[in-house]
DNA sequence: GTCTATAAATCGATAGAC
DNA sequence: GTCTATCGATTTATAGAC
């Protein structure tokens, strides 16, 4: 009988959360907060249970309790991450904008939020971390902001302002999944066009990470305006808007 | 007297290396060799002298008389991987052949080498390795392949082959030792094909990164294929040559 | 230059008292 | 759910014999 209300307050119920619960998700908050914190100081692979116990001045055998492995606080810091990053994307995306403003509101947002989140964003986008193999929970958080660029591409063939090429349709080159997220079947969107997208979403993340992780040192003198540059064009190779022309 | 000998002897002469130092010079290359396979199983952040050590049946202790310390093996590890990668690259040039055949060949050479050494590549351009800062010796070998991608741009300009844009000039973006390794000054080579050269590496960076980073799983079915695409798109985005119509 | 031995830490995970 | 205590391992780096 016991043992069942406690399963019952353990979060199997769909009401008001009990003080219990809101305890227990407070100081789960604590220790993602204590974890990023740490993040940040010695990086993914070196994250240790111990050291965010200490922080928290808990027992270290105190946190199994709410994380069973350092793996699952991992797989925790890594779906919060990716949330947040699509967060800040769909915030940044005004759907009734044209797609090219659309398109460097998203990208804007993204470098903005791995500039504010450089650890977390190593995190996600980083080298894998060693021994630690993701799960497939992480995957919705994971596409959130490929799905948004996706979007956009498929408003703008919708709204008749994608230039059709000629890639053709090619079955084995890219997943359904895929195709279904880069702005789903239309005729607008043949395979060079969905190469295109998912070539521009490489590159945004080729661009940001090149930034934060030292490669534009001695290259690029004023970052902001370069990136505003960049993606630009590379919205011009999705052929989503006519180039700016002047300075 | 014998201390003068000494120095002599370790590496500060010019003739004919003796036995001695061909010895020395082997064993540090043993060792590297058991870094780089070390790197390759636990990563970068985790990588041990002592874990070294033991694969070559040494007291750690005596590796402190080849590199004086962690972080100096990590410097060795990511100068001769820049230098691999970049000597792969040039291999892969073909001066006398068109730009574009040649701006794939580098960037499949890339991605060769990436997906044959993907634990060095990781140590390159993934995560930085927390607590490490990496010192100026490493940029001549960082640089080499965007010096290379540069080159092929500035032979492209000279030889008549890259349209003109109307980026204009723009002192204040791009820095001038970057100015001069994208292809040099040339009235075909403004502002606006420097940006797009360098967003370009940053796309093939960020393409071979995707992939071996595993974020295209899911979604790109023939990676070699898809690959392929996408680098003509990218040499199309510059310029450098037509696109190819049929399929 | 290589070895043994050691100092002074770190870690994940578990057992069991309360 | 939190604690102490512990197991069994890891690490960087140094001292000193040979």
């Amino acid at each position: 009988m016991l043992a069942v209300a406690y399963g019952v307050l353990a979060g199997h119920h769909g009401g008001v959360p009990t003080a219990r619960e809101r305890v227990r998700a407070e100081l789960t908050a604590e220790i993602t907060d204590a974890a990023r914190r740490q993040l940040a100081e010695v990086g993914a692979a070196a994250l240790s249970l111990r050291a965010v116990a200490r922080e928290l001045g808990m027992a270290s055998s105190a946190l199994y309790r709410y994380f069973p492995s350092r793996d699952d606080l991992l797989t925790r810091l890594i779906i919060d991450g990716y949330d947040a990053l699509g967060e800040a994307a769909e915030k940044a995306d005004d759907p009734s904008a044209p797609p090219q403003e659309r398109w460097v509101a998203i990208c804007r947002a993204v470098r903005g939020w791995a500039k504010e989140h450089p650890h977390e964003y190593a995190l996600l986008y980083g080298s894998p971390v060693p021994g630690y193999q993701a799960p497939q929970d992480t995957v919705p958080a994971a596409t959130r902001v490929g799905v948004l660029l996706g979007t956009v591409l498929g408003d703008a063939a919708r709204a008749g302002l994608l230039p059709e090429t000629s890639g053709g349709r090619d079955a084995t080159l890219i997943s359904d999944d895929a195709v279904a997220a880069l702005g789903g079947e239309h005729p607008a969107i043949d395979e060079e066009v969905r190469v295109r997208a998912l070539l521009a979403w490489s590159a945004i993340y080729g661009t940001v990470s090149f930034e934060l992780f030292g490669h534009f040192v001695g290259s690029v003198e004023d970052a902001d305006r370069y990136f505003d540059r960049a993606m630009t064009a590379l919205a011009h190779l999705l052929g989503l808007g006519r180039e700016r022309s002047g300075p």
